[in-house]
DNA sequence: CCTATTGTTCGAAACGGTTCGATGCTAGCA
DNA sequence: TGCTAGCATCGAACCGTTTCGAACAATAGG
């Protein structure tokens, strides 16, 4: 590969010279400008970017962590996301916490060690020691569906409370008393915020919340499955399930229908999230939507400006997502009342 | 961050005598070695991957760029491929082509400018010129799921005419003589392999194939939606559809819905790849599927054997998934004769 | 005619590692 | 005792850039 060398060799310049030209920075001469950049046509010369990332200090990589790669909703993110970043000449590097705050710790200190420009992270850590070593990161970041207590740091999120209180609010509208909440990881801001709209929504219709209806589904579709299977056989089951996102709704689903429940006349279903290929399901769930292409959108401005900004002192900015709700066919009224 | 240098003053040796150290490289006396470790953890020393690249000639980055990063198949496969890679002290950086030649061209190019370690491949380009490319590139790299004729590569492929073979056979088997295909991105080698596939158990079976019953829908949903509706809503409408792929038999499922068809009483639907939660889609739709896990082992075992071999000659092996063909229950006799 | 100013260009020092040839030292052997 | 091996360590070059202060020529001002 021809370096900046060879290109001055031929320029009959000094490398300096042929750097200061052809990034624009620095005065050059009219003259010296076009040699330079023919002899670096003619070479096909291409500057090495790890000497630059090496000598500038940070690459052009943005990190993207999030707790699982494989969920639809995160690839429909990912294909936004790296478009934009493309646009901007930043390659995506990405990876997969598997929900395990260690495993999530060991690849930031990766993705630091390589001088990324940026971090999109999406946070299963939520230990004090864990928020101390994310605000000790230099590297600009920004934080996707979880919010931290306690960590200065631009965010993107959701109303989670109002999510699922228009979740709550609907079915229970349908004449529901027995709802069941099939919750993700305990702890994680989000999991816990979704539960807050459901028990408050609960409270302010003065019903009562019977704690054991409130199940843990790791946002995992197969633990959703069990949890879901647990529930329709209790003899006192519940009418309704609010699944907290859209991979546990489907491993709900799928324990209603192996069990012979038929959705919505025997158990009406909801979910936050949407359901990828949410239209050929039958039924169709009802569920809040977020809008992909905005959390896209937004997570890539963010980060963008905070890389231009080069590290200086910016105010942590929160871009908070309105759900939308959005009607299917998997709500019925209870059929025992 | 602490340097080479920081450890070397530590502990009383020159840089040298630290990097021959740490690495295990040149002999090295076990009280220098102690010395150089204990100094090195004192100061929090890891080394910067930037200037070993600079110094090594490549990274430990893999490039994989695939077609469609948001098809739910293409997720699945990342996350295997993401931990395996990463087991190994790799990174994964992912691009999408969006099935665009050009764009698959440039973004290999800045791969190769990145000096990454190797590229996983779906390639998109069948060009003379572009083939003349992939074979120029001195990167270890392995290509999935396409086969290029004339380059030479480690390919993972599978059995595409057997897979649509497979399905055509079925669905013939329960009555149907006027069957559609929408196949993928005209010229592409899997497109044009599951076309043939289709037709030689046609040609077999004694059936003539009615060639405007072959469309293509460009492995896309929504234009697999378009291709359906024009076909369903024709006089002589076919009684049974096999999809070249899993989004365009979701996109085709759609249609069918929306016009009002029941499938499988008034038409049959097959497709080749597994459907992300299919098992939640009414109806579970037949299918040949690809194991996933093993597509990434293989792929990861391949390019790392490459990584190891230094760019020394290898003779390129090819890996070809035997499909499997899984009932549903969307195929039934035609309910018109 | 000398100096100050301006506009270009250059040399050299980083950035943080790896690697190879040279060097110093000790031990073994004649 | 002198010579050679062999082991451990070191110095320096190099990977390919950016950047900064210095040098230089030409022009303007006094």
């Amino acid at each position: 590969m021809a370096t900046i060398r060879d290109v001055a060799r031929l320029a009959g310049v000094s490398i300096s010279t042929v750097s200061l030209a052809l990034n624009g920075t620095g005065p050059v001469s009219a003259d010296t400008q076009k040699k330079v950049w023919d002899a670096a046509n003619a070479v096909g010369y291409s500057p090495n970017p790890l000497a630059q990332s090496l000598k500038i200090g940070r690459t052009r990589l943005i990190g993207m962590v999030v707790g699982d790669i494989s969920n639809p909703f995160f690839g429909r993110m990912l294909k936004a996301v790296e478009r934009a970043m493309l646009e901007h000449g930043h390659l995506l590097v990405v990876s997969d916490s598997g929900v395990d705050p260690e495993r999530e710790r060991a690849i930031l200190e990766t993705l630091v060690a390589q001088r990324v420009a940026g971090i999109i992270l999406t946070p299963v850590g939520t230990s004090k020691e864990h928020i101390e070593f994310l605000q000790s990161l230099e590297t600009p970041m920004v934080l996707v569906d979880h919010k931290l207590e306690g960590l200065e740091a631009d965010t993107i999120t959701s109303d989670n409370v109002l999510a699922s209180a228009m979740l709550t609010e609907h079915v229970i509208r349908f004449g529901h008393r027995r709802i069941a909440h099939i919750a993700g990881n305990a702890g994680l801001w989000t999991a816990e915020r979704r539960k807050d709209g459901f028990r408050s929504t609960m409270a302010a219709a003065g019903l009562d919340v019977d704690e054991s209806l409130i199940v843990d589904g790791d946002f995992d579709g197969e633990r959703a499955y069990a949890e879901t299977m647990r529930l329709l056989t209790r003899a006192d089951r519940p009418t309704a399930i609010i699944a907290a996102n859209n991979v546990m709704a489907l491993g709900a689903l799928q324990a209603m229908i192996d069990l012979g429940f038929r959705c919505p006349e025997d158990v009406s279903l909801l979910t936050v999230d949407d359901v990828p290929w949410g239209n050929v399901i039958q039924p169709r769930i009802t569920m809040v939507a977020q809008d992909v292409d905005e959390i896209a959108r937004v997570t890539s401005d963010f980060l963008l400006d905070r890389i231009r900004a080069g590290g200086a002192p910016m105010p942590a900015r929160n871009h908070v997502l309105i759900p939308r709700l959005v009607i299917g066919q998997s709500c019925a009224p209870p059929s025992v009342p």
